[in-house]
DNA sequence: AAGTCAATGGGTAGTTCTACCCATATCCAG
DNA sequence: CTGGATATGGGTAGAACTACCCATTGACTT
């Protein structure tokens, strides 16, 4: 069973993108076509599931731009990228560029089914683990400014004699905010708290 | 300045081979060369930064199985797949399979020279990177069975009461084998005990 | 002007952790 | 067989943390 996780499509070839929307509609994907790279920005919401089907040569804003311009913004959404003339150099350009797979547009039905179906697992899987991270993230800018600074020096272990000492604060003041910083960040204990704070870059087995 | 990184090649073909050697020699680049995957697996330490600059078509193991038998055991060696006939098919599953870059046997020297020396630097820092992910795994390793055990519990901030009720010990036992973790693993609290952990399989920014 | 929040500081009691001391039993290697 | 590591348990004292209570100041909002 699929969840609510999208194909978009961008191809500014009518008869291309209507196909390849008839082929993933058959096969019961959710389909969202667009005419142009702008378009598609215009409209995507970055925070859905889903994986992009993407023509490589478009007026205006080509596939390879499009493809580096998602890169630099968030890496949760795969893109497949779609061709009719598949040069290697193009191939090797784009995967390098951190697309997810590289298509021509002469393979066959039941290959192109397969690659989209991979691209959307792996979309909701990066869309997992994105919503993990704002999660933490949310909860760390609940912290007030002082109370971060605070924060910091705790997951480092330092004791609160010392923050306080190194802050000019009394320990009273320290002892204050970490409990505020527990409390807003909903843990039991420091070791939580190192946890919540270094899950924005990693991902734990 | 050159670290002791070195470029190693693997192609059957020694014209092929020794030109290349010759050309990365020539910018001082240290190279070590083979004519098969197998003489290159034989004397290939895994515990040394460099890249490897490898032909697909090969007699015996070839190219694109030996990048996935490399890649299966770490990835801390980037591989520049290095081809005579580049057809998009190739590049592609190559580099999803995780090669560092795809170059054709026909590109100009200086193109070569320039994507090598990328592939070197790749390689340092993955090197550098295992390297603390070694020296984690190290100190993790000098505890004994139930001090680990210990240890788990004490990373997800249970405190030694609990500790010492969940593993049927006295306060007392679990005091002693907390007092050892950290004496073994070398830090002073819990949070970089946390920290050591999860740096396994995270890079901390 | 009143209310809320951040930041500051204090007191007191109870829990938890750390640092010392002590001991016994097992197992493995020199 | 003796020493070392592992695992177990106890006592005691002090440091650190937690959970309550109290208060003032300043800034921003309603």
């Amino acid at each position: 069973m699929a969840t609510n996780a999208k194909v978009y499509i961008v191809d500014d070839d009518d008869d291309m993108r209507n196909s390849i929307q008839w082929l993933l509609e058959s096969a019961n994907l959710p389909v969202c076509a667009f005419e142009s790279a702008e378009q598609f920005l215009a409209s995507y919401n970055e925070n859905k599931p889903g994986c992009l089907l993407l023509d490589v040569r478009m007026p205006g804003m080509g596939g390879l731009r499009l493809l580096e311009y998602l890169q630099s913004i968030h890496r949760h959404l795969p893109v497949i990228m779609f061709t009719g003339y598949g040069d290697v150099d193009t191939a090797v350009r784009t995967l390098k560029a951190g697309a997810f797979d590289f298509l021509e547009k002469t393979a066959n039905h039941q290959l192109i089914l397969e690659r989209v179906r991979l691209a959307l697992a792996e979309g909701e899987t990066l869309h997992r683990r994105e919503l993990d991270r704002t999660r933490c993230k949310q909860l760390l800018t609940k912290l007030s400014p002082r109370e971060h600074e605070v924060m910091l020096r705790l997951i480092q272990g330092q004791a609160n004699k010392l923050i306080a000492i190194e802050l000019g604060l009394s320990e009273r003041t320290v002892e204050k905010h970490r409990k505020n910083i527990m409390e807003k960040t909903n843990v039991g204990s420091i070791a939580e708290l190192t946890r919540l704070f270094y899950a924005h870059d990693s991902e734990v087995v």
